[in-house]
DNA sequence: TTGTAGGCGTTATCAC
DNA sequence: GTGATAACGCCTACAA
């Protein structure tokens, strides 16, 4: 029941506890024989290190922080839970707490985890990013902080994103080939910075293939299927339907897709939809939507080694990791009208 | 940048440390002047407890180790995200690990996690429970555990659980009152304590509504979409659908359904679905899937709750909460030539 | 009511 | 190589 300490272990050899803890931690100055005994009958006593002890006197609480704007989306979630994974599999623990997309929220939380002592922050901040600046002063104060996912790329901190214009560029581009000829973006908030990006992608693509703009529209929304479904009402209202739509995410091409068929129309026939960050959903669903896959296992990886070397190496050096997505074609966005392929 | 402790407010006002720590634990044996002077001066000096060395000088890791089969299912993603959220909140952290519905995994997991010293268990073990005995060991010497989900109403310990049985039984008599004449079960694997409970309810609704056996089936399938898609090519093969199914969750109807729109039957005209463990998916998809919606916030603090109380009060009594759900009745399962209104 | 001292389990800095 | 000993920050007898 009670747990055997390095001190039951010396007893019990008539060693001190240095040697012991000396054995334990491979430190050079023991001799060879000495370690592997004491090795041993720790092994024996059934000897397991009590962490806490060990943090306290490390002055570490291998504990990491991380803020995320909300837990509800599979995206999110899944984040969450390989960032666990990774830590927990790397000595560390994870205490998350999201901000609901509030940022007073999100810097009580903050304050709270650095309160808590935590050893880093791993930071996938609101639209808009606004504790900017409070970011910024605990950078200087050399606190460890690695952002994700929701900043731009030059933005001045470690951080890991998605290239969201390079794959909303590849997703446009797919829908032009498919001979669409009027393309909707339906946006997500425009303070986003991922929304940003996706549209400029967007627009690359129609500008490389010369759409004119009567062409198309971006439309702003929110990330729900809600806010899917009241874009599409708002264009039926105005007899303004496209053949196509590039969705911010599933959620609301889901809505939107809902939308239009209790409105009789049929996708892909009369309108064509492409998603983006897929969900389980995308392969579910009749017809099943064509996406952006993003990697969230890679994106929890990478911001947790980021945050780890920063912790561990003492680096200062600012670093940003670009991931890659995969374009997943299915039937919601293959036009059965075009000649192609 | 430096943590201001105890000790420094105590060599601020000239006092000892104890007097701080009894001050700031709202300890009866100290001048309520004192007390206040040292709780202002502490604050001013922005004073916040280290967690660690109570723990330490607590013996108390105030840590809860969860292990459930997978993580991957909106249903215990969200329980996790939940327990985390209520156990945080109430001073403690938690570590999750998945079993991936593999015993040895599981036993592995916990034993890794009483290794670290974790206070307490929260365990959704896989099919079959194999570990029982393992755990009923622990139980004796007193280590607090909490079951979830996945264990039966008799198992001899605390636990919050769904009441499978009741609920599927009101699904099942759904069913039968939309005048499904036809009713098969797609029922999980049969070792799942939860299929038996949720086959023991469908059962009790066909007999109450005195369906004869050639009325009804019960059809082993896995978990998964892929696994309803399966069963219901058998059952094409076989020239044996029924005309309404009940499923074992949601995900399983979800792949059976989009099987029988790939080979033109019409739900519900041809043939209709309720799911179980309702997703978010259910309304998103058309038609709009009927389902048994679980609690899951309500899952995880129940579990919490039960933890804490055995941690803290050092009851060894016993305690079962069963949880209700709500059965969510959409088109999937409405009959169009049912009289019914 | 307050202070002293020892302990929680480790690590690390000294001597020896 | 090895063993005392202090320290990490806090709690708690016990003594004053």
């Amino acid at each position: 029941m009670k747990h055997v300490t390095i001190k039951d272990v010396a007893k019990k050899l008539n060693v001190s506890i240095s040697s012991v803890s000396r054995a334990l931690n491979n430190k050079p100055d023991i001799k060879k024989e000495t370690r592997e005994l004491i090795l041993k009958t720790a092994e024996d006593m059934g000897y397991t290190p009590n962490p806490i002890a060990k943090h306290l006197s490390e002055r570490k609480s291998y504990i990491i922080g991380a803020v995320v704007p909300e837990l509800m989306s599979e995206y999110f979630s899944q984040v969450v839970i390989a960032l666990q994974d990774f830590l927990s599999s790397n000595g560390y623990q994870l205490i998350v707490m999201h901000s609901d997309e509030n940022p007073e929220l999100e810097l009580k939380n903050v304050k709270t985890l650095i309160r808590n002592m935590v050893d880093g922050l791993i930071i996938a901040p609101v639209v808009g990013n606004m504790n900017k600046s409070f970011y910024l002063e605990k950078q200087k104060q050399d606190f460890p902080i690695v952002f994700m996912s929701r900043v731009s790329s030059s933005y001045p901190a470690s951080k890991v994103i998605f290239n969201n214009t390079k794959w909303s560029f590849f997703a446009t581009e797919h829908l032009i080939r498919q001979n669409y000829k009027k393309i909707y973006h339906l946006s997500g908030y425009k303070g986003m910075s991922v929304t940003k990006e996706r549209v400029y992608g967007f627009e690359k693509a129609l500008k490389k293939h010369k759409i004119p703009k009567e062409r198309y529209k971006i439309i702003e929304t929110g990330l729900n299927a809600e806010e899917g479904m009241e874009a599409i009402e708002d264009l039926i209202f105005n007899h303004d339907l496209p053949d196509a739509f590039f969705c911010v995410n599933d959620m609301v091409a889901l809505g939107a897709i809902k939308k239009l068929k209790e409105n009789g129309y049929k996708v892909p026939e009369d309108v064509a939809f492409i998603g983006f960050t897929e969900t389980l959903m995308a392969e579910l669903v009749t017809p099943q939507l064509s996406s952006v896959k993003q990697p969230t296992y890679k994106m929890a990886e990478t911001a947790g080694k980021l945050l780890l070397e920063i912790i561990n190496d003492n680096t200062t050096e600012v670093k940003t990791v670009v991931l890659n997505g995969e374009l997943n074609i299915r039937n919601s966005s293959i036009n059965p009208k075009s000649n192609i392929l």
